[in-house]
RNA sequence: GGUACCUUAGCUCAGACGGUAGAGCAACGGACUGAAAAUCCGUGUGUCCCUGGUUCGAUUCCUGGAGGUACCA
């Protein structure tokens, strides 16, 4: 029997900006209703990132059985794409066994593939994407906005024109297949065989930024700064494009010291934070409720069901 | 205690023959289909320290306070 002849799933989803609590809330939650949470998190995939995006720690991985932590290496160019396949493939396996899973994590592009869909693409080499990359760097923006105009006029008209990785993306796609890349945009809504329930947590800004400084302290009393060392000759890597982890890298260079680099860290952390507050108050159907509301989730998913 | 200088946005500071003001950073708002912790776009948020005076009009000039900095005692 297929998850699609079994009704009365529901998926949960704890989104929320960072350190807002969503790790500890999606625990307490799956301890109550007996089982597993997923993770919507676009850094914590990789196996060699811990102590710098917030992973669950050991024991509460001992607690409940968490999915998409630490599958993918560094090097392996995953991505949205990848990450929608591996979280629909496990979603189908773990309704076989619950009635109700948890979906967790910061990454709302990653949420919203679940949520709405990605449409299929053809996957596009990497070296693709570096070659126009490079053709970026040499020759300008405007280069890839010649190739894009003529080659996808539509999608010419709607892009951002200002932003560099979307017309790297554009192009490398149009050059690689020979198809305008628009062509694929259908902006239809995936069907899915569960329920969905969107709970995104908030916590007033002062309170929430004054739970980032702190964060990032106790990540280097952890030993976030040995965790950099070790993955300085990877920094290039698109997986490390990641706040905090750019900071360490200028301590390393003797760029800055780390007394330097500790509010930058903080800084950029409640600009990420902003940015998914963004997200979440524009992108989908998100009812809102503190980290420690744990009755009003349980009424809202009792509502849903 | 005396003398000089300073006080304008969250911070550092510009500025205007007298017509209620603007930069950088910070902050805030927004976009978003394969790097999304990335990337990009937009926005000045103000008792111009307080108090009287001159003036049609004072943040600007004058008086007196308050606070700060430096030097002299």
């Amino acid at each position: 029997m297929s998850v699609k002849d079994i009704p009365n799933k529901l998926l949960v989803i704890i989104g929320g900006p960072t350190a807002v609590g969503k790790t500890s809330l999606a625990i307490r939650l799956a301890l109550y209703f007996g089982t597993e949470i997923v993770s919507a998190d676009s850094r914590q995939v990789y196996k060699e990132l811990n102590i710098g995006v917030g992973k669950p720690s050991p024991e509460q991985l001992d607690i409940i059985p968490h999915h998409l932590i630490g599958h993918a290496t560094i090097s392996s160019h995953y991505s949205a794409g990848h990450y929608t396949k591996d979280a629909l493939g496990i979603l189908d396996t773990l309704f076989q066994k619950h009635d109700i899973v948890f979906l967790t994590g910061g990454t709302g592009l990653y949420i919203k593939a679940i949520t709405e869909g990605f449409d299929q693409m053809p996957e596009i080499p990497e070296e693709v994407n570096e070659y126009w990359t490079q053709i970026w760097k040499e020759k300008g923006i405007n280069e890839l906005l010649i190739i894009l105009k003529e080659k996808d006029p539509d999608y010419f008209e709607t892009i951002d024109r200002s932003n560099p990785m979307r017309l790297i993306r554009a192009v490398s796609f149009v050059m690689h297949t020979g198809l305008p890349f628009s062509s694929f945009h259908s902006g239809q809504s995936s069907q899915r065989h569960f329920k969905i329930l969107q709970i995104a947590l908030e916590l007033p800004r002062d309170e929430l930024y004054a739970r980032i400084n702190q964060r990032v302290l106790d990540m280097l009393s952890d030993g976030w700064m040995e965790e950099a060392i070790a993955l300085y000759p990877f920094r290039y890597l698109k997986a490390l494009q990641t706040v905090g982890y750019k900071e360490l890298f200028e301590v390393i260079e003797g760029k800055m010291t780390l007394e330097e680099a500790i509010p930058l860290i903080q800084q950029s952390t409640r600009r990420y934070a902003k940015r998914q507050m963004t997200w979440y108050r524009n992108q989908g159907k998100w009812n809102y409720a503190r980290p420690d509301e744990l009755d009003k989730i349980i009424k809202l998913m009792e509502k849903t069901m």
